[in-house]
DNA sequence: TAGTAACCGAGACGGTACGTCCCGTCTTCTG
DNA sequence: CAGAAGACGGGACGTACCGTCTCGGTTACTA
């Protein structure tokens, strides 16, 4: 009945794994992904190989846990779209601070990373997708949901749908870089995509 | 004037370049990207390592070029977004036409590895949006101009904005595997969308 | 104090080691040196390339080392050269020794190989020397000596210059392959230079 | 009747000759044999690849009959070992000459380079020997006979054999860099060995 | 309090692919 | 048609990492 090859979590240690994510994160800013090694990535967080190997199935999943950890202690608190009854300046806020973000290399050599691999890994994009991205884009839905009780956003309209009216083409312009990404855009996307969603006349 | 260590590319092999193509594309789709190696690109051409490393700076160079070739050959003669008069018809014919595009295998697998490599490559990103992405857009450019002439858009859109509202939602579905790509979806999109750029009551 | 990239010796494997040695002297022995490859030898006895080129700086360096491994098995016990009191005959003994030795097919290959490395690698024919020919050069000088003291040779000779008189002509012939080697070269050469060594009458 | 695959001597560019001799002597020098490549001898003599392919078979081709040139050009003359009547006298003044030879770095980078290739090589080894080292060699026996005939060599010694009590011990220090090369050792080798070759008392 | 089981840093190992260098052949164009 | 030039298929180089595997050493729980 025991057996199982998973290692004993509770001696796990701590100190190492805080200086994998760190090396991790280091090492993909500062000399990108695809040069980024787990060797290297073991080096430079002082820690055996097999402490990665052990705990970790692939760089990517090793990059995700890093970038999941960066994302938790950053996200303290501001875990939802504010709600002020203006629908349209509500979401000229937050996707204005999405295109901050995008903008900020601390943010975008991980992010980057791991949509490139999410891309071409189904795997990774599961987890990518379910525990970082499902999460946020459900913060619209809520938002919209709101809107579309007020009479904002017409009803009949799937939200799931509709949300990635304001996210797609943000999405688009900063994973291929086809054009710059502004506030101004930001701004232009909403009051498209938001009139698109208002009753019709 | 210049100078540079570029080969004589006159006296380059035709045969070899076409086998390089196909033997890059069927192993991108039979074993993946990942997978895909130089060597073994040029073990399935019958070609030798230098006669590629001689005409390409990297692998995915050599799949961008085999993907545009093959663009290109399939791209005989539809080189328009239809016009019947009827916009949102039209808009939904190509974006359904696009969801089944991205659905199928033979497509997929080149396209998700070059988006991919785009994502973290600037410079390939670069040529894949010049030579392959932004031509198709022009062409909803050019629709939605016609359309804008019309009264079926408003005017003071700035179209190039206007068109990633079709494409970003898609391409987001498709590149992350957020949720399924369907026609219904594609219809979807295009009714949100357009109502957003219609002319205001 | 010094400091030096070298790998932990103590962890080394021996089973790759020796394989790695009967790998070697069978390429050689098989294909001739210049054909033998570092790859060809780490395909054969079944190790990672980075084994060999872990151990040894170079192909020479490997055969060098396979070489007196076998000269060192091979030499078990006669490690002298005979002293029956009778210099000429002992002598004659050894050369025509030497003679089957340089004519017989496993010890000529890589024997040949490392002489060859040797004349145009000063940093390999320093250890081919010293480790292999000179310790066999002194069992002559060791040989004379008794000699000089029995009267057999005379006083005043540099019995480190005499000894090559018997050597150098059979080197010669063996490695450049000016004349054949046989028993009665050995003997003439015994006899022309042990003549030049007597007492002056 | 015709045929033969060789190219028509005829019409051979004796200017491409001379700088294809003088590039591969000169590459020995400076950079070695082993690094010395046939490509690096056709692009530093202005020379098509071809060119060496079509009328050598091999490096070690070349590298022959640019020595073989060379050692013509120096010989001017001096194609005999002189005969003073002082065979002693004569022997050391040659030898030292051949030490002074092999000490120089214009002769000793070639000449070293053909030696090895040949230890390993049959082929080439006949090559050298029959035109370069068995004409110098038969110089030997022809001055020893003399000798024999005004009784300094006593009769019945193989003259063939006899020269190599000379020539072996300096050729062999030489190769294999056992020992200096000096005329103090040049004259000792030619007094042991005169030594042996003298009637018997 | 000793024994022992596991994680840990370290790194050797059998491998695969890298990107480079040359090999010897072949093809194209020039004198 | 020899020769300069150099692209070609091929093979080996020496390096970088892969993922697996031992090897002491150091904890931290059991007997």
């Amino acid at each position: 009945m025991t057996d199982s090859r998973q290692p004993d979590s509770t001696r796990r240690s701590e100190r190492s794994r805080r200086a994998i994510y760190e090396a991790a994160l280091a090492l993909v800013g500062e000399i990108g992904y695809a040069k980024t090694t787990i060797e290297g990535i073991a080096a430079r967080a002082g820690v055996g190989k097999q402490t990665i190997y052990r705990w970790w199935p692939s760089k990517a999943a090793v990059l995700l846990e890093a970038f999941l950890d960066l994302a938790e202690q950053a996200a303290q608190g501001e875990t939802e779209i504010p709600d002020t009854g203006d629908l349209a300046a509500d979401l000229r806020l937050v996707l204005r601070a999405t295109v901050d973000e995008m903008n900020s290399p601390a943010y975008d050599a991980p992010a980057r990373a791991l949509a490139a691999e999410s891309v071409v890994s189904p795997e990774l994009a599961g987890q990518f997708v379910h525990k970082l991205l499902e999460p946020q884009l459900q913060l619209y839905v809520k938002r919209l949901r709101a809107a579309q009780e007020t009479g904002e956003v017409r009803t009949g309209i799937d939200l799931r749908i509709a949300l990635e009216l304001f996210t797609g083409p943000l999405a688009h312009r900063w994973l291929l870089r086809t054009l710059p990404l502004t506030h101004e855009y930001a701004d232009e996307i909403v009051d498209y995509a938001l009139n698109g969603l208002a009753p019709r006349p």
